[in-house]
DNA sequence: GCTGAAAGCCCAAGGTT
DNA sequence: AACCTTGGGCTTTCAGC
C-alpha cells in the first residue's frame, strides 16, 4: 500500500464522520501510527486537497424554510470574481461556474420568506449577474464521494489480526 | 440570549472548522458552559437539524479532474425514491430535486476520465432518470451560511471580560 | 515513530429558574 | 421539569526528540 491510499483511505474515513473519526481510530483501521495520520492530514490541508471541515445542515429544519436555486449568467470576462463575490450574499450557500451553455453560474441560496429572495436577486444583479432562471430546490443532498479508498479500508478490516 | 442562539452560535462556529472547533471553545466564545454545548450539539444531531461532518474536498487536486453536472428528469411519481437511489452511484457527489419545471433533479459527479462520465450516464438511466443535459463544472464551492450566529457570537466576543 | 505533558471529553450529581 | 454547572476519571492530541 502506497502513500496515496493511505491519503485515499483517510478522505474515505473522514467522509465518514469529520468531527469524530479520531486519528487513531484511523491509524487502526490503515494500519499506519496515528501520528503518520496526522502529518498526512496536514499535508492535504496545506495542498488545498481538503479545504475545510463543515457540518451539513438540514436548512428546513433549521428554520431556513426557503431554498433557491438562481440559473445565472455572468460574461465571460471577470466571471471568476463574480463567482467569488457572490459568496459574500448573505444567504448563499452554494457557487457551481459551469462550462458550457449561456447560463454559466448556479447559485444556490437558502432564506427564511420572500424578502430574503427579493434581496438575494438584487444583490446578485448589483454584482453583474443576470439571473435568467429560479428554481424551488425540494431537497438537496451533498453526497460524499465515499468510494476513494473505501476496498482500502474494506481489504484491511477483512484481515486477521497478526 | 436564549437556546434558540445558542444552537445558532454553535451552528456558525462548526461552520468555521467542523473538526477542531472544541466545545471548550465554543464554551467559551458562546458564554455557556462546555457541556451545555455538547448537549445542544447531540440534541441538534438527533433532530436532524446537523446531519453529519464532512471535508470539503477540492477534486481536482485529489486527481478527479471530471466534474460533472447532469440535468435529469424523473417522473413525479417515484421522484424522491430515484433520488435516494442516485446516491448509490459510484462518483456521485450531490443531488438537488428541483421543484418547477421539466428538468426536475440535478445530479453532481466526479470522475477520473470519460469512461466514467459513460457509466453514470447510463447507471442514472438505468434507474429511470432521462439526462437531458450535461454540463462541466468549471469550479464548485460549499459556502457555508456563515450569517446563522455571527452577530450573537460576534457581540460576545466584543464583551469585555468580567 | 514514540513518549510525556497538556487539553478535551464524558458522566453523574447538584444547583437554579 | 428543564436546563445549566461543577468536578473527577479517562481518552486524545500535540510537540520534541
Amino acid at each position: 500500500m502506497n502513500g496515496n491510499d493511505v491519503n485515499k483511505a483517510i478522505l474515505y474515513l473522514l467522509q465518514q464522520d469529520s468531527r469524530r473519526t479520531t486519528t487513531q481510530e484511523m491509524a487502526e483501521r490503515i494500519g499506519v501510527s496515528a501520528s503518520a495520520i496526522r502529518t498526512r492530514i496536514e499535508q492535504m490541508e496545506d495542498e488545498g486537497i481538503i479545504r475545510g471541515y463543515y457540518p451539513s445542515i438540514d436548512y428546513d429544519k433549521a428554520g431556513l424554510q426557503l431554498h433557491l436555486l438562481f440559473i445565472c449568467r455572468a460574461p465571460e470576462l471577470g466571471r471568476e470574481a463574480l463567482a467569488t463575490e457572490a459568496r459574500t450574499v448573505r444567504g448563499v450557500v452554494g457557487i457551481r461556474e459551469v462550462l458550457n451553455g449561456s447560463a454559466n453560474v448556479q447559485i444556490e441560496a437558502v432564506g427564511t420568506n420572500t424578502d430574503d429572495v427579493a434581496r438575494i436577486t438584487d444583490e446578485l444583479s448589483d454584482l453583474g449577474l443576470t439571473v435568467v432562471n429560479s428554481k424551488l430546490i425540494k431537497s438537496a443532498s451533498v453526497q460524499p464521494f465515499d468510494h476513494f479508498g473505501e476496498q482500502i479500508v474494506g481489504e484491511l478490516d477483512d484481515q486477521p489480526v497478526p
